[in-house]
DNA sequence: ACTACCACACTTGTATGGTAGTATGGAAGT
DNA sequence: ACTTCCATACTACCATACAAGTGTGGTAGT
């Protein structure tokens, strides 16, 4: 088995309903499409210029997701902002990532190992080059490659969905230069702890890695309650 | 906030598509529709006289939780069972569940523990008459209300759409007197666990209990080889 | 001014016809 | 006997028409 290092693209079928899908997504999760918004199957389908069945599949899909929420003969909008729901999103994370940084620290395979090193490597150009884009992507890769490396490629695939609701309220992915330096340098200490096999340490970096950011949600709360659920 | 003792019947929309989904659902759990046999848009609405509509939704979510397999103009297949996907179903239920139960030994309402022992005590009834079926809804109960006791509802409902894969796999639910004893004996010593704050008895108690029934597929693969993904 | 009512413009839910791609079996050619 | 090709009967995908429920604004009646 070979791990890429580099940022994954999912293979997006090019049929019409995948297409809807992943640009409505896109469009929720950047919040172009803010919370609240009212969308319509009709009006989606013109813009996309294609029948209502495609796009009310999207609808569906994306409704299962939990971002959006489709009301019967009434309308669908898009999900407001479930602050318990990023919580318990956050804790699954953590508790998954935790577990699996452990087994890392028992048995991992010396390419993956290799593949983290390599990505760290590149993490280091890009903050050079102060590339967030790649930087998030690299970011994203390194947790792959250790989900990957133990062989829990499916529990990866679980967390990207949690992702979903927990990027929408983290700003736009905007980090500051500053804390991508923490991050880094939380990712080598993971490293390092998975080649001497420090399970301790590993999981302590990795839970406290993954509780950063929890601010980030009380500021857009408090700049934006009315994307927000339950006012208060 | 009230925690309900009893089996959980979730709110199902009576919708075309809801009553079609939860129905194929049941089918392919309970292995009626067995791994790999052929579905048919057509053939499906004919069975439940509706139109192709509501089935061909109910497909395409069947299919997100992979449950079916959808082949563009091939057909639908139920999906075969994919030892590694149970696998990681289990693992990841028992990070999040012995996560929880160790909150619950920091902090857990009065009201939860109180239903705990009503569960406990429904279990000790039902193990006499033998009531396998309500034994089970119990024993979902009980964690049920361990979950929601921590405020972790939504974490609850991503592992019951785990609990799909795993159910699959454990021959039927059926499960002998005797384990029914080992499993009682386990939920007792955790509620006693959580009144007495001992986190570390109960995580030990809750990742002995989800690492049950682990055979059961290995059985189950070798009778029905043909259900698994992957010959070998 | 206020209320009750109703037509209408929306919404999603469901039914159905047409399109294009795939598997298969039989016929024709070697 | 064996291979090649093609008609045919499927499949899911998409477009479109109709049904049924909901909210709203205007209007008639008080």
């Amino acid at each position: 088995m070979t791990f890429n290092v580099r940022p994954h693209r999912q293979p997006s079928g090019g049929s019409a309903r995948d297409l809807v899908y992943a640009r409505l997504r896109e469009q929720i999760l950047s919040l172009e499409l803010p919370p609240g918004a009212a969308l319509s199957e009709q009006e989606s389908a013109l813009a996309f210029q294609v029948s209502r069945t495609p796009v009310r599949e999207s609808f569906l899909r994306l409704a299962q997701e939990g971002l959006v929420q489709v009301l019967p003969q009434r309308g669908t909008f898009v999900s407001l902002i479930d602050a318990e729901l990023v919580e318990e999103a956050r804790f699954m994370r953590e508790q998954l990532e935790a577990a699996v940084v452990r087994l890392a620290c028992e048995k991992f395979p010396p390419e993956a190992l290799k593949a983290l090193d390599d990505n760290l490597l590149e993490q280091k150009t890009s903050m050079k080059r102060e590339d967030e884009r790649e930087l998030f992507g690299l970011d994203e890769a390194f947790h792959r490659v250790l989900f990957e490396g133990c062989g829990k490629r499916n529990t990866w695939q679980v967390i990207q969905q949690m992702n979903a609701h927990l990027n929408r309220s983290r700003l736009l992915r905007l980090v500051t230069a500053h804390e991508w330096d923490h991050l880094y340098e939380q990712h080598e200490r993971m490293a390092r702890a998975i080649r001497e096999r420090d399970a301790d340490e590993a999981e302590r970096t990795m839970r406290e890695h993954l509780r950063r950011g929890i601010s980030d949600m009380e500021q857009l709360r408090q700049s934006y309650p009315q994307y927000f659920k339950q006012g208060e």
